[in-house]
DNA sequence: GATGGCCTAATTAGGACTTCCGGTGT
DNA sequence: CACACCGGAAGTCCTAATTAGGCCAT
């Protein structure tokens, strides 16, 4: 039986190829952060309000940068279609690994959440759903299916308006469901506007910008080489009888969502890249390229910028965002926050306390804890980016 | 030997696509 | 002509639930 925190380092070693960090390899060593889950919609474009002030708090990351985030974030959104790991889109690594093993840890239900390679974009809570047309029932176009005879049935992929029958670890698998990964390409600035856009986010209605683009993302999410538009389309469709998407008529390559979360950040066309239109040059370019995981950090880096200090100027956003959750920060020593952590660890016993922790291998400052509590607490983000100080983490947090 | 509890592997049912296709519309 | 779009049909993949069988204790 691994213990937790050989699981928690396990991951990290999957994932971190610390030869490949280059310039990056002084990351932190350990990023703890824990979000209130109904927040997590919103993490990707934490308000600047938000930031400024973890700034005065807490001792900036190193990777922070200026221009040369733009830069980063361009190359980014091809890398996306670049990648090799299949789930980097999605937390199947997270729940196949490490959610199960906080068994006894994790007591708030995490009904879905969902990674982008710019980090957490989207965690779907089917309580936050509202739906924009009420009038379909969803258990009545669904009820098509044959009949056999009775039994428990499996969870079923949690359109907004059913009830989730998943567990707390998502036991209805670890899928990423294609409206559910569609959602999360409008949710991420490195795709959106540029392969997919909201052309009306108030009802839902989204276009596929570059169709072969989004397609291939899909595909290279299901580990589906061949996936293309006309495959991808069929499963839209189905999407149509099953009241999760409707065909916005007479208007080719768009859809719309019957139903969105209520925290879904809204990436409009002054937030993004410029969109293409079908250019497909550079997806067939990267796939050829000798592409590796190690592409991700690019993109995190332009999330932790997000983050730390206000987003650049050029960048000026347009989100229709909720409220900025209340998410507290700490940065202090290895040694004195990993103590912290073990304590965190034990304190998500109670679902109502949670804390946004975060360790870094530099941080000067012993930081309070970070005021809570906050409700429904959900594990958003584990990263360990430095072997050593990871081994220093586990020995002071007495779980190696 | 019979019974019951526990564990594990195999089987089965069913959801969510995927693939293919023929057809229509723009 | 290319592409988007439609929906039927059959297939694949994956997962949860169920079942069967082995082992052990009583």
């Amino acid at each position: 039986m691994l213990q937790q925190s050989e699981l928690i380092f396990d991951f990290a070693s999957d994932h971190v190829n610390m030869s490949q960090l280059g310039p990056y390899s002084d990351y932190p060593a350990v990023i703890v952060e824990q979000l209130p889950h109904p927040h997590l919609l919103s993490y990707g474009g934490l308000a600047c309000e938000q930031s400024q002030h973890h700034q005065q708090l807490f001792k900036v990351e190193q990777y922070e940068s200026g221009e040369e985030e733009t830069m980063e974030t361009l190359v980014a959104a091809d890398l996306l279609l670049n990648m090799d790991c299949p789930d980097t889109l999605s937390l199947e690594h997270y729940s196949q690994t490490f959610l199960p093993s906080l068994g006894d840890v994790i007591t708030t239900p995490v009904t879905q959440v969902t990674v982008s390679a710019e980090g957490i974009v989207g965690a779907i809570d089917q309580q936050q759903w509202h739906s924009l047309h009420t009038k379909k029932p969803v258990s009545q176009l669904q009820s098509k299916k044959r009949a056999r005879k009775s039994r428990h049935r499996r969870a079923e992929s949690p359109t907004p308006d059913i009830v989730v029958k998943k567990d707390k670890y998502n036991k209805g698998g670890n899928t990423l469901y294609l409206w559910q990964f569609l959602m999360e390409l409008l949710q991420d600035r490195q795709v959106c506007p540029r392969y997919i856009k909201w052309t009306n986010p108030q009802t839902g209605i989204f276009k596929l910008v570059n169709s072969k683009a989004v397609a291939r993302l899909w595909g290279k999410h299901k580990n589906k080489p061949d996936m293309n538009y006309e495959t991808m389309g069929r499963a839209l469709r189905y999407y149509y009888q099953r009241g999760i998407l409707n065909k916005v008529e007479g208007q080719r390559l768009v859809y719309q969502f019957t139903s969105l979360p209520n925290h879904m950040i809204y990436i409009t066309d002054g937030d993004g890249i410029k969109e293409e239109e079908e250019d497909d040059e550079d997806i067939d370019e990267g796939v050829s390229d000798d592409s590796d995981d190690s592409t991700v950090p690019s993109s995190d880096q332009s999330v932790e910028d997000e983050e730390d200090s206000p987003p650049p100027q050029k960048k000026t956003s347009s989100y229709v965002r909720p409220p900025a959750p209340q998410r507290t920060r700490l940065a202090s020593p290895v040694l004195s926050t990993a103590r912290r952590c073990h304590a965190f660890c034990h304190q998500q016993h109670d679902p109502g306390t949670a804390f946004a922790y975060r360790v870094s291998r530099d941080a000067a400052d012993p930081a309070e804890p970070a005021e809570g509590p906050v409700p429904a607490p959900c594990w958003s983000r584990l990263r360990l980016q430095n072997r050593s100080a990871a081994g220093q983490f586990v020995r002071a947090a007495g779980c190696g």
